[in-house]
DNA sequence: CCCTAAACGAGACGGTACGTCTAGTCTTATG
DNA sequence: CATAAGACTAGACGTACCGTCTCGTTTAGGG
C-alpha cells in the first residue's frame, strides 16, 4: 500500500480532498465498529456504507487500524467529562467511573480492547493511540493531581504515572479478562486505594 | 462449524484421534504465534507446518482463539515461577516481576494481548481464558494473601480479587498502551501501593 | 498467477477437481461471451453466474482467454457440419458458406475475432487456438483436397495451406472490417477462383 | 460518456483547445501502442507520459479505440509505399508485399488486429476505420485495376472489392492465426492466383 | 484376520475481503 | 474557458484464508 503524505509547502494541485467524502466515511467506520466491533470492520464495508470507493478510503487512512482509531475518537472523547471534586479521592473516582461508564459493556469499551491489541502489530497505531489518547488523558488528569499537591494532600514530586496506572490499571483488567464486574463498589475501593498510596507518598518520583 | 462432543460413554468406533497429531498441531501453532502473533497466525498455515489437514485441526478445536490459547498455555504456565518472601510486599513484588518478566516485550505477552482482544468477540474464549489462566493464577496467589493474614499483616477478609486487580492491573495497562516502561522501579512502588492498601483494609470486604 | 500442471503420473491426491464445476463454469462463460462479447467476459460474472469461486475458475484456466477458447469450442465445433459435393468448387462453396454462416452477423464470429485479437498478446492462446481450432478444421479440409486430386482436377501436390488461406482469407477480410457483405454472391465467387487457381496449379508446392 | 462537438459557428470562446496537447497524446498513445500493444494502452497512461489531465483526453477523444486509430495512423500511412508495375501481377505482388513488410511481426501489425478487435464492439470504431484505413487503401489499388484494365489484361467490368478482398484477405488471415508463415512464396502464389482469377473473369460485377 | 468406521493428508470447493488498478467524471487553481 | 493535476465513485483484478467437502489411505477395535 501506498499513502502519499505531503512534506512540502507547495502549493496544492489538483482537486482537493473532500472533508465530505473523510466524515461520510469516519461515520460509516463509526457504525460498523458499535454494531460489529472492530475486528469484524471491512473496508470493503465502509466504502459500501460511504458510498466511496475504497480507494479514497486507502488514500486518506493508511491501515484499518488508524480508520477505526479515527472513528473511535469521535465517541470516546466526546464522552469524557471534566470533573472537580474537594478531595483527591473524590476526583479520582469520579475520574474512573466516568471511565467506567463510557466503557463497560459498550461497544466503545469492546472497540478500545480491539485497538489495543492491533496496536501490538500496527506500530503506528500504537504511536497515534498513545499520542491522540493516552497522552490528552493524562494531560487532563496532570490537573487533578496538581490541586491535591496544592491543597497539600499529596507531597509535590508525586508522579502522575504510576498513580494514574495505579488508578485505571485495574479497571482495564476487569475490562479485559471480564473475571470481576466492575461494580462501583470497585470504583470506590480502587479510588480509596489509590489516595492512600498518594498521600503515603508511595508515588513520589525519588522512591 | 460443528464440533462433536461425546456425552455418552459407548465405546468408542473407528480410528481414535491421534495425539501426535495434537501435538504437531499445537507445536506448530506455538510456533507461528512467536513468529507472528495471534493476528497472523491461520489455520492455512498451522496445517501446512504441522503437515496436518485443516479437518484434523477444526476436529479438535473449535475455533482459532482456543487453539492459539491452548498454544499460549504451554509457554505461559512453564513460565510462571513459584515464590514465597518474608513479607507481603515481597510476595507482591515477586509475583509482579515474575509476571512481568514473562510477558515484558516478549511473544507470549504480544500473544497475551491479542487473546484477550479476541476473546471480546469469542465469548467461549473468553470463559476458557477465565477458567484456565486467570482462576488457577489467582488460586495460586490466594496462598500469598492467606499467609500475610496468618502473620498480622493484613486483615483475614481481605478481597484477594480487588487486591490482585491492583497489583497486575497497572501492569497490564504498561503493556497494552506501552506509553511507560515496565521498569523494575516501577514494580517495586506498585508492590509497595498494594502492600501499604492491604495493611491500612482498603480491601476488606465489607467495606 | 499460479496454475499447477500434472506431468508425472503419480496418484493424485486430495479432492479431485470437479467436472460438474468446470461445465457450469464454461455454460456461463459461452453465456456471457454471446451476450457481451469476449471483451465484457469477466472472471467476476462467470464466477457468479456459475456459482463458483474465483479461485476455481484461476485453478481451471490460465487466462481468461483460454477459458473463452474453450467455451468458444463448444458452438463453434459443433456448428460445423461436413460436406462431400461432386466438384471441388462445390466442396469450396459449401466450406465457405457453412463458415460464413456460423460466423457472419453472430456471436460466434465476434467471440472468433476477440480471440484472435487477444492471441497477439497471449502467446499461449495463441498456440491453443492454432492447435484446437485451426489445425482441425485444416485436417477435416484435407479430404476436400485428396479427393479432387483423386478425380482428376487438380494436381497432386497442390499445398492445401494457401488453398485454404485464399479461400477463407477473403471472408475473414471481409468479417473483420466489415467493409463488404459476406453475401452468397462474395462465397459463390471466391469459390470459383480458388477452385480455378487450384486447377492451374497455381498452389502445387514447387511452384 | 459525453463529448460536445460544435454545430454553430459562433466565435469561440475562452482559452482555445491545444494542438500541442493533441500532438503530444498522440505521440504517447503512439509510443505505448508500439510498446505494449493496444491491449495495454490505457488512458491513464497516456495522460501520465503526455503530461496531460485525462479529461483533455476524454474532451478530444471519444473512445479509446478511436485514440489508438489516430496513433495508428501515423505509423500506417506513413509506412505504405505506392507502386506501378508492368503487367497486374507485378502490381498485385508489390502491394502485398509491401503491406506485408509494414504488417508481419512488428508493433504496427499486432496494432492493426487489436483494432480491428475493438471495432468488433466499438461501432464508431469500426466506421472510421473503414472511412480512414480502408476506403484510402481501396481508392488507391483503383488505379492498380483500371491500368490493367486499360491494357487489356482483365475485363472492363472487375469487382475491386472482390479481387483486393481475395489479395490481401489470405494475409490477413496469417498474421492473424499465425498457422504459417507470411513468406514471400506465399506473397507471390496468392499475386498469381489472383491475377489468374482477373484474367478469367471471375470476378467481373454481373457473374 | 478380516471388517468396520472414524481419523488422517491432501486439496478442491463456494465465499469474503484484501489492496491495486483503471474507467470515466468532477473539482480545484492556473494560464 | 481550456488546461494539468488529481480526487471522486465504481468495480474488476488476482491472492489469501475461511470453514466445509470429498477423495484415497491409515489405524484401531470387535466379530
Amino acid at each position: 500500500m501506498i499513502v502519499t503524505v505531503k512534506v512540502t509547502n507547495e502549493a496544492p494541485r489538483g482537486r482537493p480532498r473532500s472533508s465530505q467524502c473523510r466524515e461520510a466515511i469516519l461515520s460509516a467506520a463509526s457504525e460498523i465498529l458499535k454494531e460489529k466491533g472492530f475486528r469484524d470492520l471491512t473496508i470493503e464495508e465502509v466504502a459500501a456504507r460511504a458510498h466511496v470507493g475504497k480507494a479514497t478510503i486507502y488514500r486518506n487512512w493508511e491501515t484499518r487500524g488508524i480508520l477505526a482509531l479515527d472513528a473511535f475518537m469521535v465517541d470516546y472523547l466526546l464522552l469524557q467529562p471534566p470533573q472537580r471534586g474537594a478531595t483527591l479521592e473524590e476526583d479520582l473516582f469520579s475520574a474512573l467511573a466516568g471511565w467506567v461508564a463510557v466503557v463497560d459493556g459498550t461497544p466503545t469499551g469492546r472497540a478500545l480492547v480491539g485497538l489495543l491489541a492491533e496496536a501490538q502489530f500496527d506500530l503506528e497505531l500504537g504511536k497515534q493511540f498513545r499520542d491522540r489518547v493516552v497522552a490528552p488523558a493524562r494531560a487532563a488528569q496532570r490537573d487533578m493531581i496538581e490541586r491535591a499537591v496544592a491543597r497539600g494532600e499529596i507531597p509535590p514530586d508525586t508522579d502522575l504515572e504510576i498513580l494514574m496506572d495505579l488508578l485505571f490499571g485495574p479497571a482495564y483488567l476487569r475490562l479485559l479478562e471480564g473475571h470481576q464486574p466492575l461494580s462501583s463498589a470497585f470504583v470506590r475501593r480502587i479510588a480509596r486505594a489509590v489516595a492512600l498510596a498518594a498521600r503515603e507518598g508511595v508515588a513520589v518520583r525519588d522512591l
